[in-house]
DNA sequence: CATGAATGAGGGTTCATTCAT
DNA sequence: TATGAATGAACCCTCATTCAT
């Protein structure tokens, strides 16, 4: 039982690896199974196929993501905070695992769309601090015509951010940006934390 | 002779928007071939293979946007009104073709690297802009590092709107988005204009 | 131990019911075991494979059909009454298990050549009680070249009947149409009963 | 133009043979692909798959046979001399292609229910003639309940015979027999010639 | 006796590319 | 230039069977 079970997890892990090396559409089966250390046909007694592999790779991380957000938020009072904390709380998981950042962004536009409108989402979550902001009036003068732009660009800074990282046109860890991230959202915003 | 050239240019137009439509690896030669009203032998009497077709598009796209950019930030002074002048000019380029944007978006991530150091690049302009606004202190207490973390900051804020446009979490154009996207920029760098 | 042969049987029906939906390359020993309530790996202790558990269903039904059949023939006197009996009896075995016979007619192809010479067999018990007949000259001008060719006639007579009931091109029990299948093969052979 | 008609040619022949030898799903593309000398892909240039080679080979015959039977009995008058024009043709198309006789009765109880209700087919035309003999009053005092039991007794006379021809328990051409199968079908028909 | 993970060969199919016409 | 048949390798997946537990 434990062996089947780090099966699973190594196949999971492998196969991670293996999609941000190369791509979905580059990576085969076979290669997934080789580097698991088992054969090709293993790997359909723990998924259904390629796509489920992959399905479950994204969706299981993406609403992790989208829980982790919300638990920091919920700690936090006033848009800012609770902004700040999400940002500086992506920066850890980013560093934690970059692989597994990669792999969400690599996948997410084939995904996105098969994900339930029900399970929770990251952008969901941003976007409901930045309305519930709004509701109580602690933007003075939004640069942002509604809640969803804001969110774009607060996505869009962090995200990039990685992703420049990512293609080595920045170097050091995310949580050394963290701070620059805050007052970045924060300026674009128009928030005076 | 133009017939030939029209050949050409209705196989980078058709296999463009496959692209966009169904992913790379999920187009294949013959789709291109019927959608363009030839056989598949002929696509290799205009380009050597699939993935030099792939490239072409990449490459000439991309260094096209650098130096539309490049022109527009020219005609201007000061770092402000340099980023406002790109990103409006941007916003209109996208609102024109957005296929031709989101097939440079898709692929981005496996042409990237094959790209000369030396040609062009929408990076590098923007980067290059903020660069000087730093050597000219136009920026009193620069939030960023360094210039190129600001213009992962700029660039996160336009492309992600541009994202969420393609995903239909946000509607409407780009250019009626490009006073917001300015200020949010200068928000970010914290510049006054 | 009684519990162990129940589980064989158990996986003997439910291969045959499956075989018989699905073909025999069509069922997988996996959904054998399923159905039967076990696991892939249980069948074995059964069966040597999925070939033996086929061959055993064959072969064993396929001799019980020419025992009852020669047990028939052998209390009547005379080919028209032998026949007429086996025909009855045939419409009865069918009607008490359609699945079964339905089984026999599907993999008889594969199967027939690896029948043991002088193991019983229908065709043996039908072909001998004609030739019985001839001998006898019980028949005045046979229409026939020997007595194979008449149990080619008989058989095709009845199993034809069978499988258009199998198709759906006709209705009701077999043994409804018992006794106009005793009179076409009696028409058929010239016998006048 | 012409050559790419014979590979087509070439595949569905050899296919016929390997269907009849070894069994439709013993049969592998690869193995058709080699023995008609060129390599598996091209199958997929000639037809969309394996399914569609069965198919075509099926639907194509089957239809066929029933044309010529149709064409044969439209020459005659009368059930007794239709049936036996229809006989004795048969026995004709068989001896000149038993192959192919042999992979339709193969093949028939996966592809029959494919088969459009209005396409021409060997049972409906044989049941026609009987039905319009019954119809005529032809038949004095038929020992069937409908013309659909009766047609069930010619075919299962006559394709049994070739049946046990297959299985070498008869020798010799079906035209030999066709005189004895005509006698055998007026016989259980209660037909007087 | 039973389990179910793993094997390894084979299944049908797709696809970028080549080449005789 | 254009065609489209053919190639050959790789694709994802299924399956009968084995074996450690």
């Amino acid at each position: 039982m434990a062996k089947g079970t780090n099966t699973k997890e190594t196949i999971k892990r492998q196969a991670l690896n293996l999609f941000v090396a190369q791509g979905v559409d580059g990576t085969g089966v076979r290669e997934i199974a080789k580097t698991s250390g088992i054969t090709e046909g293993a790997i359909y007694r723990h998924f259904k196929g390629k796509d489920e592999l992959v399905w479950l790779l994204f969706s299981e991380n993406y609403s992790a993501y989208a829980e982790k957000l919300e638990a920091l938020q919920d700690r936090e009072h006033g848009v800012a905070n609770k902004l700040a904390a999400m940002i500086r709380g992506f920066c850890m998981f980013y560093d934690q695992d970059e692989i597994l950042f990669r792999f969400l962004l690599l996948v997410q536009h084939g995904q996105l769309d098969k994900i339930d409108d029900k399970s929770p989402s990251p952008v969901r979550v941003v976007a409901g601090v930045i309305q519930q902001g709004l509701d109580q009036e602690e933007f003075k003068a939004p640069p942002f015509q509604d809640a969803m732009e804001a969110t774009a660009w607060v996505f869009g800074i962090v995200l990039e951010t990685a992703t420049f990282k990512i293609y080595n046109r920045l170097t050091g860890s995310m949580y050394a940006r963290a701070d620059g991230l805050v007052k970045a959202c924060n300026g674009a915003l128009g928030l005076k934390p």
